[in-house]
DNA sequence: ACCTAGAATGAATGATCATTCATTCTCAAG
DNA sequence: CTTGAGAATGAATGATCATTCATTCTAGGT
């Protein structure tokens, strides 16, 4: 009986971006599976299906490439965010908000692997200055964008005593420590009971909006 | 010129749980400084003045060390909020709520090093399946106890409406992604301003306590 | 069909690190 | 004071890993 021949894959020549956002996404998977300890060059490159030494030619270093990818995820998850809050579907205050929870807490966001690396990453910012800078300057353009958003939900719903500011700091907040508890502790909290949790928060402060 | 004299350390004995107790702080020293990916068992017997082999000789294996001090950190931090909660300080339930936003936002935990040091954990859960059972047992214990502090409050206050369960995991999840944000974009946001973020969520939701 | 720029490969290299263990040292008990 | 149980040391070992680069292969241009 003959071994499962290994199909003897051809080499395949690609242009660099589409290699690099392949190499990225193989790092994203590794790092879910196996933490940002120990993913290794070999594992990344495994998972992509090429060489050890394709990183090197692509990323310099392991360094780069880890950073790269973080700048990767940082971004998607944040465009995500403000371009909804920017609404260019929704018109609708409340409708935005709702849509934004709905992202926030949705699908894609919220899978298994997605908040791991979000969360491994963060876990590094304490020792890596350059994975804080990314990620808060990320955070910051999010963070005027959903202020700008509450402010005028505050100003279309008449609302006194609430600071916009401290309010979408709150919800981000909020937010994130939800996606925390989804990943840690996923047996005492379902996606539904998060969404729900969320919609409380901004029925409290915008009782005429939600 | 003499180079300064290394003051030859004089070899001490002591019981095991004591440098037990003292690698764990080397390893929360070293994991806040480096991060979980890098702290090596030199680095850390270096911070403890103490030899290589010595970690090995009171934790086996590396592995065991970090989770040592896992243990640890969540305990620390658990033990004090479950303290507050319980309130054999303050028989006052407004107290007791004031008291917990205190210590957990007070200066103890949202010192630099402990939140990185738990984030750093945070981070792993997701590929270790050990940091996940310590923290979620701790985090679960926790929040019965939040969840029975605030079915009290509500009884005490006739709010209706609130789902004491909920607003548990809302509250305590507003809090890690407070601690987050401190520790991730400390530059917008201060330690009282997250103070009052928290005091107004328990307001909107116990206005009559608050 | 032929060439060649440069994309891709992977065995080899050297660095880093956890772990080991033969040896040294300490101190409490006798 | 003497002694031995076991605490502490740190040079040595072997494993793992990032990075290199001589070589192979591909595909678009002529």
């Amino acid at each position: 009986m003959k071994a499962t021949e290994t199909p003897q894959k051809r080499r395949k020549i690609l242009p660099k971006a589409q290699r690099r956002q392949q190499l990225i996404e193989a790092t994203i998977a590794c790092i879910a599976r196996y933490g940002l300890a120990s993913t290794t060059m070999h594992m990344v490159t495994r998972e992509a299906g090429l060489s050890v030494g394709i990183a090197n030619l692509h990323f310099e270093t392991k360094e780069n490439l880890f950073r790269e990818t973080l700048r990767y995820v940082a971004e998607e998850y944040h465009k995500g965010q403000i371009d909804i809050m920017r609404g260019s579907k929704a018109d609708n205050l409340s409708d935005r908000l709702t849509a934004l929870l709905n992202f926030q807490l949705g699908r894609g966001v919220t899978q298994r692997q997605k908040m791991s690396v979000w969360f491994a990453y963060y876990g590094e910012v304490g020792a890596r200055p350059v994975y804080q800078k990314i990620v808060s300057a990320w955070d910051r353009a999010a963070a005027r964008e959903l202020e700008f958003l509450f402010a005028s939900v505050i100003r279309e719903g008449g609302y006194t005593d609430i600071d916009p500011g401290e309010l979408a700091i709150g919800y981000a907040a909020l937010i994130d420590g939800l996606h925390l508890a989804l990943l840690v502790t996923p047996r005492e909290l379902t996606k539904q009971s998060a969404k729900k949790i969320g919609r409380d928060f901004l029925q409290r402060a915008f009782p005429n909006h939600i």
